[in-house]
DNA sequence: TATTACATTACGGAATCACGTAAGGAATAT
DNA sequence: ATATTCCTTACGTGATTCCGTAATGTAATA
């Protein structure tokens, strides 16, 4: 079994159930962080003194307080470790269901396992850690039903989620443009991104702009 | 302390902690659900059995699956459980941190307190508890800060939601004005609608339609 | 009844969105 | 080199929003 692991876990009333698992899995070390940042440090630190975490279990959406925080979500804080230590194997616990996101868990980051907080939860997260230990890919809990396969959430990339993301902030397609082109994102005419909604309003059945951001917030594209 | 608590609650990995509290405070009967109408089936037939619960713990949220479910969220769970015994006390356990929502928990509801599932939740949710049992009310975990006297949400009313309620679903001004006047909801001039919009805006701080429904959802007004 | 105050509705012009068509460029094929 | 195709950008028209002002209706008051 994994010899060392690191829970990122903000809400506490979680995180009891999390480290119970562990040490029903007989792991020697367990640690437990509230804050991505700590996080990060830990396993800089484990890295430096040549005694690295075997495996990372973190939530994605952290409660904001009054530490300014720099990693402030699971994929951030992910996306980090990457680099120090892309070896250690991850595996996301959090409410989240929606494939959209989790599908780029796997393709962009890189985890081994992801598991839905629900009803039976705890049971999910001990087998996603037996199979993660044994090497096996691609785990997500019974209860998500969602094929990879399925190309249809994949077609929406970043520049789309970054019109979006603007829209949702109130800016103008005139605005947009202009962001656009200082951000050197292209393609940045008013006509393409106007195209590039109306693609996103056939796709998503929506009837306007409006409609759009409300299913975009649904779907937790924004 | 309390004798006989019942804990709806439907994320497993949240109630071990929840139900490890009620065993430290040492209440004798401890009951677990994980579905609303369960734990209105067991309020209903533990006061039929003359033997009734005094404390209902309950979540806001609860995911839907499968199962049909008549009651599908903790609020209504409440008002439900308000019609049969009303003099039950009644704590909200939550990771709903919006004060227009809490708020009308405590007014509308009669709750005793609201514990916001935080970092530290565990211990607060333990006083909530206690605080209780010695008759306290709107107690509210310290990590909110708002004041109940603050009118500002409590102006937002339910004509507000509906408006926003349409807009969310690609509606314009004119076909809102016609879905008011089919359901003789007043006033329904376009007019009158665009100038409550306009009142919305402003409340917001919002630029434009769409950055005031991405607020609205924010908010979790729709 | 007449007056006032307030809420609702109507109207009009400017800004923005919505959507189709066309012009300009870059990459590839012939 | 020329043609073809695809992508990006530009433009034009009608619909909708945006925002101010005016007209209408309604209820309370004199």
């Amino acid at each position: 079994m994994f010899k060392k692991v690191l829970v990122a876990e903000d809400l506490d009333s979680i995180s009891i159930a999390v480290v119970q698992v562990l040490e029903d899995l007989q792991v020697p070390v367990i640690d437990h962080v509230k804050y991505c940042d700590e996080a990060l440090l830990k396993i800089k630190k484990a890295l430096l003194e040549k005694e690295p975490y075997d495996l990372l279990i973190s939530d994605l959406s952290f409660k904001s307080d009054h530490r300014k925080a720099i990693l402030s979500s699971g994929d951030e804080l992910i996306e980090a470790v990457n680099k120090v230590q892309p070896t250690i194997k991850k595996i996301v616990f959090s409410i989240e269901d929606k494939s959209y996101r989790i599908k780029s868990l796997f393709n962009d980051l890189g985890i081994s396992a992801y598991v839905s907080k629900g009803r039976n939860s705890i049971a999910e997260l001990k087998n996603a850690i037996v199979s993660t230990y044994n090497n096996e890919e691609k785990i997500v809990s019974s209860d998500l039903s969602f094929s990879f396969n399925d190309k249809a959430l994949i077609e929406i990339e970043s520049y789309d989620i970054s019109i979006l993301k603007l829209l949702s902030q109130g800016y103008i397609l005139e605005s947009i443009s202009k962001e656009f082109k200082d951000l050197s994102i292209t393609p940045n005419g008013t006509s393409s991104i106007e195209k590039r909604i109306n693609k996103l309003k056939i796709y998503f059945k929506a009837n306007n702009n409006v409609h759009l951001i409300a299913i975009a917030k649904d779907f937790g594209l924004v």
